[in-house]
DNA sequence: AAGGGGAGATCATCTGATGTTTAAAAAGGA
DNA sequence: TCCTTTTTAAACATCAGATGATCTCCCCTT
């Protein structure tokens, strides 16, 4: 008997997905120059033999990827210099510690600032829980719960500041510095006598304080940084 | 006479693009967990106040970007991997323009905090030069030459910090920045009256003072910022 | 020469209808 | 009772039609 697990769905292409690849290969082959106007919708749709909402969903993803341009009255356009992107996460795997280092410091004090200026009760009542958490972790030494709690603390203080590109910058960055760290054998985040300073940094938020709540966010990282 | 720049074309967001960062938004601030299944069409619908095919399209982007899952007599679920596997380019399409302006505001001042701290003669020159010519072209009135210029003179102060990590942030949300804005017929950074703010900034930064050189350049960004 | 006013092209959005897929409930048989 | 089959309901996939909004272009008037 064969494991069922072992097996996948055949792949159900779904037409919107079929019309992507076509026209993505057709910009990839050098088929439009940049600027080339696309068909408009009634030609694709007869070109692809699909209904509207198909060629308009396909060309969404392509918009929205960067590859292509919409405008109401004018039509789709290819747009220029295609460049190809790694993902972030790559591109800081590939980079020096220190640098990587050195950037999430500047999110993590921008990050404390735009959270004194916008927090809501949610967030600062987030940013207690985790706060406790950590601090009943530490004292009945769980390292494992206490780095969870600390991470999660510093999570809540970053959506706190309600800008979800500076929220996902600070996720890609954590979590790389986090795996690099920890194959160093490095301890992450993993000092106690620091109890003090996060206290600093959740009133100086909850006061909406920024000018406070940045200071001590650097007390912090300094600490953190000279173990490097 | 009205000044033009005190007019700003109407931001016309469509209602696609609403939806799409409004579900951004919840997901970057964690308000779903891994699997969890968003609501129906039909309830989105009525969530959002929206036609099918809006709320389709919208929910279309985000599985395209890997952060959804759909499957069909399922319904959408929201998929496990925290962190996304794609290009920062493509994160900031998908996101509101002043948010990227936020975040681009922060990668500006560090930089220049840095390269206050970290210039050496040849970053100097460089920077020179670039302000010289943007002056030359501001006096002849060459629009494209400034904006050029303007640009170049930025990156200098950014390949003065010495951090690669930033620079490429620096680059890449420069870049979508510029394409937004031109999209929009808005001018990004064609503002005369800001040459004594661009000498302040890089004597500060030759002067080696760190704070000055922020305040400098937060001058010059909060006069950017105010057109959006 | 400047501005007004159509005409046409193209995308934006909503609505209704029908088909497919899936999971779970219901039914049936041993 | 347990297993298999059938049915049903939920949810997405797709198409078609209609109306509105936005942009370009051209012609006309003044």
């Amino acid at each position: 008997m064969f494991k069922k697990e072992s097996f996948q769905p055949v792949q159900s292409t779904k037409l919107v997905d079929d019309v992507v690849h076509q026209i993505q290969q057709q910009i990839s082959a050098g088929k439009f120059k940049p600027g080339d106007k696309l068909p408009p919708e009634p030609e694709l749709m007869q070109l692809f033999h699909v209904g509207r909402s198909t060629i308009r969903e396909a060309i969404r993803v392509l918009v929205s990827a960067g590859l292509l341009e919409k405008r109401q009255g004018i039509g789709t356009t290819l747009k220029a210099n295609t460049i190809i992107q790694e993902p972030l996460t790559q591109r800081l795997h590939r980079a020096k510690l220190i640098e990587v280092f050195e950037a999430r410091k500047m999110i993590d004090i921008e990050i404390s600032r735009l959270a004194a200026l916008r927090r809501d009760d949610n967030d600062l009542s987030n940013m207690r829980k985790h706060l406790d958490a950590r601090e009943m972790a530490l004292q009945q030494n769980d390292r494992e719960q206490y780095a969870r709690s600390d991470i999660e603390f510093h999570m809540a203080i970053a959506i706190a500041s309600k800008n979800a590109v500076i929220i996902d910058l600070y996720r890609t960055f954590s979590q790389v510095l986090s795996d690099a760290m920890n194959q160093l054998n490095l301890n992450y985040r993993t000092h106690d006598p620091q109890s003090q300073y996060h206290e600093q940094v959740y009133e100086s938020i909850k006061q909406g304080d920024a000018d406070q709540a940045v200071k001590w966010t650097l007390e912090i990282l300094n600490r953190t940084l000279s173990e490097l």
